[in-house]
DNA sequence: GCCAACGTTGGC
DNA sequence: GCCAACGTTGGC
């Protein structure tokens, strides 16, 4: 089974959101390489939440996804702000799965905590320059997080 | 708020 | 197809 790790920006959506809607869309990916990440996520598998752009960057909790890769429909919404005015409901680039809510760490997991540490070294979130906002995530690392939770 | 690094756009 | 300019990300 397939582990990941998405970034969101806790002013827009936390972990805590999440724990509180249980069950949530994942939209507004608008980057290709994270896009197909996406879309190669299965019913089941298990993402890292990751806070970021705030006060404390850090892995906050977990989540599970509970709907594959289907449409954004945030895409074709002129109102919204991930609107792409190129989308059609015909031919629509993006994507958004469905999550729900796993764990929230007591102690989230910070940034410097994670660079810290070398069987995260190769994770592209502690990467310098790198802005993916949806990436795999090994077994090994997924084991080397939930030892620092 | 600053700014480095990145991805995308668009002129040529 | 190249690449400069631009807009965005995201840590600090």
């Amino acid at each position: 089974m397939p582990y990941w790790l998405m970034k969101s920006e806790p002013d827009e959506f936390s972990i805590l959101d999440l724990e509180k809607q249980h069950q949530a869309r994942w939209d507004g990916v608008r980057n290709y390489q994270a896009r197909n990440f996406l879309r190669a996520m299965a019913e089941g598998d298990l993402f890292f939440f990751y806070h970021s752009s705030c006060a404390v960057p850090a892995i906050a909790g977990i989540g599970r996804i509970v709907r594959p890769a289907y449409a954004d429909p945030t895409a074709l919404q002129p109102d919204s702000p991930y609107f792409d005015a190129k989308a059609s409901a015909e031919k629509n680039a993006w994507s958004a799965v469905d999550v729900a809510f796993v764990e929230r760490f007591a102690t989230p997991v910070t940034l410097p905590r994670l660079k810290a540490e070398a069987a995260l070294a190769q994770l592209p979130l502690v990467q310098k320059g790198s802005r993916l906002s949806v990436m795999p995530v090994s077994p090994a690392e997924w084991a080397a997080v939930l030892a620092l939770r």
